[in-house]
DNA sequence: AATACGGGGTA
DNA sequence: TACCCAGTATT
């Protein structure tokens, strides 16, 4: 009896020969493999939820050059780590952030996946990432990469989680299990791509269940999604474009954040109500509409329109306030305006 | 097991 | 437009 050779070696040394010379350079990969920087590792990880590398790249240094050390996270404020998430969505993952600094900072990092599982915002895909890329721990990723890699690798249209999990476990590299979890995020992200996958240019093709089907991107089939819904809302501007009343958002939808007091408008109700309504909780007087802004999320497609108001509240400065996208289109509004007044006398002017 | 939670990239 | 992105918390 000949015994079928195990083709899982094969793969592992097939794919680490690949992100040996082909992985990527990226900031938070400083330091020996399995022994990264926990601060650096764990602030990436959470800063990459649902956010592609390109991305988070560019949140990544300013994070890091505001708070440095997991000393100047916890004793940041709330706001100011907001500010420096300002855009980059899911805001929950900034405010548990720092809620896990502050725990950081009094008890020291974990040292095992339990013990970063049991941080706020670390999930566990972020508990065995930075367990196996800090401690050396043998922990199996399993994200969106890993997921479209394995149910490719094994023809499988529709994994389930558990299933994924159990793949991802056998495979993983026992040698070098922080590699190994960075090789398969980096084939997953350059080269086994959702649309158009270079299977020409890839490590695992000979082992690969999805190409031999000779359509590798039905693999895996697409997750079904909610529905958009539609939602229409008014805010006021009291102020300018540098300085307005600004409320902080509370509850889960940009939560935390600064914005333009805004109400949502109740089914049948219209907006001339819903200012009116919104006016009268401020004790402000409504004034002209100065536009509607559309801004589309993933499970929604907000209409806000956008009036000008007059009250006696305290403005803030804008630019220091942690804002949403909605709400920088909603002053956006205004600074047009603005222009447009600004640009009537300059276009008599540049006669070219 | 579903749903809420942002904003932008890719084909 | 459709689908996806180094997921987690809540219901």
């Amino acid at each position: 009896m000949t015994a079928v050779p195990d083709p899982i070696p094969r793969l592992r040394k097939a794919l680490l020969a690949w992100f040996d010379a082909s992985g990527r350079a990226l900031p938070w990969r400083l330091g020996a493999e399995g022994r990264r920087d926990p601060y650096r590792v764990w602030v990436a990880e959470i800063l990459l939820q649902q956010t592609q590398v390109a991305r988070g790249l560019h949140y990544y240094d300013r994070f890091l050059e505001a708070f440095p050390d997991v000393g100047a996270l916890a004793a940041a404020s709330t706001h100011a780590v907001l500010k420096a998430w300002e855009g980059c969505g899911y805001y929950a993952r900034a405010r548990n952030l720092h809620r896990a600094a502050g725990i950081i900072a009094a008890d020291g990092f974990p040292s095992d996946y339990g013990g970063w599982l049991a941080l706020p915002g670390v999930g566990p895909y972020t508990a065995a990432a930075v367990s196996s890329l800090a401690h050396g721990e043998a922990r199996a990723v399993n994200d969106g990469n890993v997921r479209r890699v394995l149910a490719r690798l094994y023809g499988e249209a529709r994994p389930t989680d558990a299933w994924i999990q159990a793949r991802a476990d056998a495979l993983l590299s026992p040698v070098r299990p922080g590699a190994w979890n960075e090789a398969v995020m980096d084939l997953g992200a350059t080269v086994c791509t959702p649309k158009a996958p270079r299977c020409a240019a890839c490590p695992l093709a000979a082992h690969c269940a999805a190409l031999a089907t000779g359509t590798p991107t039905a693999f895996p089939a697409p997750k079904v999604r909610a529905a958009v819904r539609a939602v229409e809302a008014v805010a006021v501007l009291i102020g300018n474009g540098q300085e307005a009343v600004l409320e902080r958002r509370g509850g889960g939808l940009l939560g935390g954040l600064m914005g333009l007091p805004t109400r949502e408008l109740v089914p049948q109700e219209t907006a001339a109500t819903a200012l009116e309504a919104l006016c009268k909780r401020l004790d402000a007087r409504p004034g002209e509409l100065l536009g509607q802004v559309q801004h589309r999320m993933t499970h929604r497609q907000i209409t806000l329109h956008v009036y000008a108001a007059a009250s006696s509240l305290p403005r803030q400065v804008v630019a220091t306030a942690a804002l949403s996208r909605l709400d920088h289109k909603a002053l956006g509004l205004l600074r047009t305006r603005q222009d447009s007044l600004f640009a009537a006398p300059l276009m008599g002017r540049s006669s070219i």
